[in-house]
DNA sequence: CTGAAAGCGCTAACAG
DNA sequence: CTGTTAGCGCTTTCAG
């Protein structure tokens, strides 16, 4: 039988309860629950089953109260349920789990001006070993000298202070990818909606998309600045429908995509025959709608693992340099958003 | 500017420094800091000064382990990137903090035997004042007898123990209110396809569905069963386009319709003038998709709210019974999925 | 391999 | 309105 906390009466048990029951002291017990050496095995045991009898739950409060470690890790991410954050944040948590750590999670609503400082203080406050900062947003001059060490997701290295560490999913890299697939399809050129400026994943992709380019010598049409959601995607959609000379779209993530499509689709204009659409993130539901969205494919969960990884040799053991992580691997899935251009193309009607 | 965290040199300044630097006794600072009455303007000005110039940050474990309460709320969530408990959990952490809360946060892994009991587990161990379960999967007799208030979020209000309050998006309703404007469109039955079974949220739109069919004494068509992916929808949708008497389908999430509605335009049958489709959450891609998804959405943020005032209020004043939350609104978004079924309809060719 | 003593930094009573 | 005295339940020395 399952049985979560069951406590007969009286207060909690503390591990005095626990030595006095097993025969030992009360230091010992703490050995044994911290996993320690130099304990015998059959007063290990006696301690376990003691702990287990008296349903003994260790009191986290007073062991960071008198070790200074918490064995929390906070983190500061967006309050959107938007598809990356979302996963960036499940990655975090299990890879935090794995690495024996709990997880204090604030958000910053987006437009709170000083939001990340206000949600790092709050976290240091609380009570952490190290902070995550999800997808951070650009918010000028935030000295972010805190006495922990930071993970930055997805934002440049130089971001914050000392004791700094940071992942990214290589956007800008899978951001020409896809802009040179489209490129390599035929067409002139492509054309751009962005995520909103101060992102730093919309910068990201932004360069990338300029990279690809500029290195082909293409002309770099003027571009369009969504805020993620499908509905801003709808309305640089319109936009470029209305335009003439678009055959090429790259949408900084896949909700905008899937907005660009449907003006596009209401204007008239069939993608991909007309216009050639591609998305970025692969969100779920991408390979489903109509038609599947060719996107880049954002490795989330590998990048939290390893960030995490970063974050707590940071903490352990202080000092130790290790190499930034390998660029993850870049994924064009290719579905039916795409095509060439349609060969010399007659004037809408 | 803004500046997070400095520290000069030695070790985190202590509350006692903060009195010493004011010239008042230690306990005036933990007053001043609690925001407690009878403290003169003078002294609590000299108070905050100390700590504003000292940089000082109050010790939360020390503070817990004093006081017995952590003044944070654990949630045990699901470790996906769903719409539906991504957006919960913003809610959730949005109201804690409004509470004055902060937020400990533990995914299971779906399939996780006995991954909420040992969620709960855990969060008892880091130290928390109440538990949010945020949308759980039945996982049998799991008993959840936590020393703790548990606000258990759309799930049965008889789920765990004692001190156990619940709050709901009232889904049943919804999914009843879903099939009945596909009834009165005109259709004569309407096709379901479910969540896994094992969530109470599958559930209960599932029983919404029957009941409205029961209701008008209509056909239960046979059940199809997802997992609320869009790939599980569209291999549904493929069992619904093979069958010939399809005319209405209710999915019963979002990603799940646009899968069905992605097999049945392969099939060659046309959304909505072959078949309607319903979907459930609205979730914000949902007005772009092709066509414009009919859909049922769903409350989150209030559903938070309002289960969180019911769960600090447990916490702060046991024994206060308080009235179940009101049925949150319902709200049928009708777009583009959904249409009257085409009279005399021809055989499929 | 095990134990005794001394705090970690705060809040809870109780005085004044 | 303010101060004093005790702990909260652990981990850390330092001895055995």
């Amino acid at each position: 039988m399952t049985r979560v906390g069951a406590r007969t009466g009286g207060s909690a048990p503390r591990s005095v309860d626990v030595a006095r029951l097993a025969g030992v002291s009360q230091k010992t017990v703490s050995r044994v629950l911290n996993g320690e050496r130099y304990v015998s095995d059959e007063v290990r045991r006696r301690v376990l089953e003691a702990a287990d009898q008296l349903g003994y739950r260790l009191n986290s409060a007073a062991r960071a109260l008198a070790s200074g470690r918490t064995r929390s890790i906070g983190v500061v991410t967006l309050g959107t349920a938007l598809y990356g954050p979302a996963s960036l944040l499940i990655g975090i948590e299990r890879a935090a789990r794995d690495a024996g750590y709990a997880l204090r999670v604030v958000n910053t609503l987006e437009g709170d001006a000083g939001g990340a400082a206000g949600a790092v203080e709050s976290l240091l406050e609380q009570g952490v070993d190290g902070i995550v900062v999800s997808e951070p947003i650009d918010e000028g001059a935030v000295s972010l000298s805190v006495d922990v060490p930071v993970l930055v997701l997805g934002a440049p290295a130089a971001f914050g202070g000392t004791r700094t560490v940071s992942a990214g999913v290589g956007a800008e890299l899978l951001a020409r990818t896809a802009t040179e697939y489209l490129l390599d399809l035929g067409h002139t050129t492509v054309h751009h909606v962005a995520g909103p400026g101060r992102w730093f994943a919309a910068r990201d992709r932004l360069e990338g998309w300029r990279t690809a380019l500029t290195a082909r010598g293409r002309e770099q049409p003027p571009v369009l600045t969504g805020d993620w959601s499908a509905a801003s995607g709808y309305a640089a959609g319109r936009e470029l429908a209305a335009a003439d000379d678009v055959t090429a779209v790259f949408a900084a993530n896949d909700d905008m995509a899937i907005g660009v499509i449907r003006a596009l689709t209401e204007a008239g204009l069939r993608v991909p025959d007309d216009v050639s659409v591609a998305g970025f993130d692969d969100i779920p539901v991408a390979a489903y709608v109509t038609p599947p969205l060719t996107t880049m494919r954002q490795p989330f969960d590998a990048v939290a693992r390893e960030g995490l990884r970063l974050l707590v040799r940071a903490i352990e053991t202080p000092g130790t340099d290790l190499p930034p992580p390998d660029d993850p691997p870049v994924e064009l899935v290719v579905r039916a958003s795409t095509a060439p251009p349609r060969p010399r193309a007659p004037s809408r009607g």
